[in-house]
RNA sequence: GGGCGCUUAGCUCAGUUGGGAGAGCGCUUGCCUUACAAGCAAGAUGUCGGCGGUUCAAGCCCGUCAGCGCCCA
């Protein structure tokens, strides 16, 4: 056989792209077809977070579709037929923000383009977009299914999201009404409460008077908003405030407006804060809403839809911004001669999340879902343990915003999005809710209908994504096939917003939850623990790193820092380590391949084991084991440092060293069978590895020489390596150990009396008697003396005839090196002494515990075993010391 | 006000049922050893935030205090 050649240094530019291309080529990220699914095969499968069409992935998305990623690629090497359904959402608000820039950009605006064409123009620019996300999950190597590629806006999500609608109104569980929402004045929308962002800002309280309408006097107020009195309908005070009952209903001439209002009691009231009474704005703060109701009080709104002051307030304020307006009537209170004074005050302010204007009460006419009886099912979900957190903690998180649910306000004065399926007609002032368009019913000839000109929350539809994605409200296949769906991978700021409603829709539209596991990874922050933004400049984008350590890189070192679902504090620099690790694979393998020159490969059950090979098998048994255990449990962390582990340090760093004998050797027989073993090995490592580093361990699989066993034609779908007891080899682990041991302590004497590594060397090595590895020391004398650099070594239960050597204590040994010139007994005396000490200590340490009686009662038989052999051990090292010491002294 | 998380080596962090403190990076020393200098070999570095408790035994369990951070009201 030839060799085959890998490219001196490696390059993950080579062969990236082309490995993805060829993936998908052959067909290799869709499940089998339904039909074709076994009936005891249970299909693995997870749903995209659909990240925003117009938006560009950031390390957040890095983080999370490479875990995504790891899952899919290995349950899809357990033979599971495994869906990973790709797709994006179209983002209402930010998609509309993007292209009304653009528009103004070019001197014209949604309103000069009119609905239709605007939206049309979304779509080009949604078209556009799309392009690139895709592209950047295809960098990052997603292997995900892009035949069943969905968007929240196309034809048959929004087939779902029509039907959601009108069902939930028969159901009685979406209803319209004139309420309080949170008004986000620059996107010129309605917000649910979800998408309110309070911030803590520090503005000032003023304190003024209102005077009684009687005459009698007057009542000190206090407010964070002045410029809200110009819709006060009331003063309230608290009815067990000993200070104000007198006021109880009197009432007060709201100045600046000469509105008489009442005074009201109200338990409301926090006694304690500010002045103890409170001015009363039902139509521009949702406390003071509540007590209206409670009091019958007019509701006077104030603002027009873009924030300015309307024609309800007294003509000098209107057209005013907010803040205008609180200056201006702060001045005319004062001029009024009713101010008292102003302070500063801390308080939290609500902040829109897509453009952090912030946000106004405002009362308008919107639709809502009704929450309660759907967040009772997802509750229900929950405690019968259909769904769960890994890791767990988070359920608080649900069940607290379950708990505490509020409607939810799903209309938005937006264009871009789902339009809401009802229509007026103004004439008879009929409301018609439709799965279909009621205009092009013949019924309606002659009628005037006219749609609601709402659109409907991006969430409505990603909240349908599980199923809506496989076809629903059709009953397809590959809804029957894959829901639910297995595992949601997402990260912890999206709990509300999605992850509990998706588990709401589930349950009411498919009395099913979406998935069973919910993995919560964390946020990806910088060094200095800052959330990643664009403000800050601190964002990193996947695709750089993608570029510069390539997407094995990527993927390995995010799995690597994935523990627990904790924030990861990420630098670029630490990408280094994931294509570190792609290196070793790739120069490992380059050795191996190149080793093939002018071999024969043997047949795997051909080829006779020896010690070490069964060592080697015994540790890739255990990493098999350790990386299935650490994924079974979302251990993304254990996992890959499991396979990283094993393959360098073992692998590499032992295995591949020690095979050196044979391949150096001129046994041709040896040769062919030692690097037969090699390549099996090299083989099931890259098995073990693919779902972490997915690109390289591909392109090294299709370069393996033509096995004399049949193999899978690409990694991707190979079977990943089980464990088999068989492999199992406790007593060769045992003798392997103790032949590190060994090779360590002679390589750290060298080291310590800086003895050049090419210099041979010689030494002895003293076994206790009976001791149970001296059979395998002397076997592998070939393997100690190449490992250690040595040119002799020898073996007895006696030391050595002659003197000038230095003597290390082992485990159940000593080795004495010989080192004559090198020695300075100074030096070796203080290295003994270090050693003693420390040896002292964990003997006092040992023989504490082994005084206690408590310890040897209670202790099991075996910790109290192994102590006594410990202590034993130390002994019996300390003694030899001692006795060197002598010796060098003397 | 309610809830959650974090505090372990210089830095970033693991540490799964309590039983001899780990990784990566960084640092020191020696090596261009015919796979890899993105490497090899060796080494140093820790009152596991403080205090108290449970236990034969605590980084791990309980209580308490402090600092940092997040979510909700």
């Amino acid at each position: 056989m030839k060799a085959i050649e890998l490219a001196k240094t490696f390059d993950h530019k080579d062969f990236e792209d082309r490995i993805y291309q060829h993936w998908k080529a052959h067909g290799y990220f869709a499940p089998p077809d339904p039909g074709e699914i076994k009936g005891d095969a249970e299909p693995f499968v997870i749903v995209i977070p659909p990240p925003n069409v117009t938006g560009v992935l950031h390390m957040g998305h890095g983080l999370n579709n490479s875990l995504q990623d790891v899952l899919i690629r290995y349950y899809r090497m357990l033979g599971r037929p495994t869906l990973w359904v790709p797709g994006t959402d179209h983002a209402g608000i930010a998609t509309q923000n993007v292209v009304e820039r653009q528009l103004r950009a070019r001197g014209t605006s949604r309103r000069d383009l009119g609905r239709e064409r605007f939206v049309e123009e979304t779509w080009k620019v949604k078209d556009e977009h799309h392009a690139i996300i895709t592209r950047q999950l295809e960098k990052i190597g997603a292997s995900c299914d892009w035949s069943r590629e969905r968007f929240t806006l196309d034809e048959g999500l929004s087939h779902a999201v029509r039907e959601v609608f009108v069902t939930l109104y028969e159901r009685g569980l979406v209803y319209r009404g004139n309420y309080l929402v949170n008004w986000c004045s620059s996107c010129g929308t309605a917000l649910s409460d979800d998408e309110v962002e309070y911030s803590e800002i520090n503005g000032r309280m003023y304190h003024y008077y209102y005077p009684l309408a009687d005459g009698s006097g007057q009542v000190e107020i206090a407010t964070t908003r002045p410029e809200t009195m110009l819709g006060d309908t009331a003063l309230a005070v608290n009815p067990r405030d000993k200070r104000y009952g007198a006021l109880i209903g009197k009432s007060a001439i709201l100045p600046l407006v000469g509105r008489e209002i009442p005074i009201v009691a109200d338990s409301y009231v926090e006694m304690e804060f500010g002045t103890g009474v409170v001015k009363v704005t039902p139509g521009h703060d949702v406390n003071d809403w509540e007590i209206g109701q409670r009091h019958q009080l007019e509701v006077i709104n104030i603002l027009n839809a873009d924030g300015t002051l309307n024609e309800n307030v007294p003509e000098p304020y209107r057209g005013l911004s907010a803040l205008d307006a609180r200056k201006a009537v702060v001045l005319d209170v004062k001029a009024a001669g009713l101010y008292i004074r102003d302070q500063e005050h801390a308080h939290q302010i609500g902040h829109c999340y897509r453009c952090n204007t912030r946000i106004e009460p405002f009362l308008s006419d919107q639709w809502f879902v009704r929450m309660k009886p759907l967040a009772e099912k997802a509750l229900g979900a929950w405690r019968r343990g259909e769904v769960r957190f890994y890791p767990q903690r988070w359920e608080n998180t649900y069940t607290n915003w379950l708990e505490n649910i509020r409607d939810w306000c799903i209309s938005r004065q937006l264009w871009w999005g789902h339009r809401i399926p009802v229509w007026y007609d103004d004439d008879s002032g009929e409301m018609i809710v439709s799965r279909s368009d009621p205009t092009e019913d013949p019924a309606n000839s002659g009628r005037t209908l006219r749609q609601d000109e709402d659109v409907l929350d991006t969430w409505f539809s990603s909240w349908l994504w599980p199923f809506s994605t496989l076809g629903w409200p059709e009953q397809t296949t590959d809804l029957k096939t894959f829901y639910p769906t297995t595992t949601l991978v997402t990260a912890y700021d999206i709990i509300f917003f999605w992850v509990a409603r998706m588990i709401m829709a589930g349950m009411e539209f498919m009395e099913q939850a979406p998935f069973r596991d919910i993995y919560i990874t964390g946020l990806i922050r910088d060094k200095q623990g800052r959330k990643m933004s664009k403000s800050l400049g601190n964002g990193m984008d996947p695709l750089d790193i993608v570029n510069r350590f390539g997407a094995d890189a990527l993927k390995f070192t995010l799995s690597f820092l994935a523990a627990k679902g904790q924030d990861i504090l990420l630098d670029e620099d630490d990408f280094h380590f994931g294509s570190k690790f792609a290196n070793k694979i790739w120069n490992a393998s380059r050795y191996l391949l190149m080793n093939l020159e002018g071999r024969t490969l043997l047949p795997r059950d051909q080829i006779e084991l020896t010690a070490v090979d069964r060592w080697i098998l015994h540790r890739l048994n255990n990493a098999v084991a350790d990386v299935r255990r650490a994924m079974q449990a979302y251990r993304f962390n254990d996992a890959s440092s499991a396979g990283y582990e094993f393959f360098w340090n073992d692998f590499c760093d032992w295995y591949i060293e020690a095979s050196k004998i044979s391949l150096y050797s001129e046994d041709e027989a040896e040769k062919d069978r030692a690097i037969s073993l090699l390549l099996y090995i090299l083989e099931e490592s890259l098995r073990l590895l693919h779902p972490f580093v997915s690109f390289i361990t591909e392109e090294i699989y299709q370069k393996l020489p033509e096995f004399a066993e049949p193999r899978a034609e690409s990694v991707i779908v190979a079977e990943f390596p089980r464990e088999r007891s068989d492999r199992q080899a406790p007593e060769v682990a045992r003798d392997f150990a103790v032949l590190q041991e060994l090779v360590r302590a002679v390589r750290t004497l060298r080291s310590e009396f800086t003895i050049p590594p090419a210099k041979r060397i010689s030494f002895h090595v003293r076994s206790e008697p009976g001791f149970a590895s001296t059979t395998f020391l002397v076997q592998q004398h070939p393997l100690i003396s190449l490992l250690t650099t040595a040119e002799r070594v020898t073996y007895s239960e006696n030391a050595p005839a002659s003197g000038g050597s230095i003597a290390v204590v082992g485990t159940g040994f000593e080795v004495y090196v010989f080192i004559r010139d090198a020695i300075d007994v100074e030096a070796e005396i203080g290295r003994l002494l270090k050693s003693i000490e420390k040896s002292q200590q964990a003997l006092q340490g040992s023989e504490k515990k082994l005084a206690n009686p408590g310890f040897l009662e209670k202790a099991g038989d075996e910790i109290v075993q192994k102590e006594r052999q410990k202590r034993d051990e130390l002994l019996r090292k300390i003694n030899k010391m001692r006795g060197y010491m002598v010796e060098l002294k003397g």
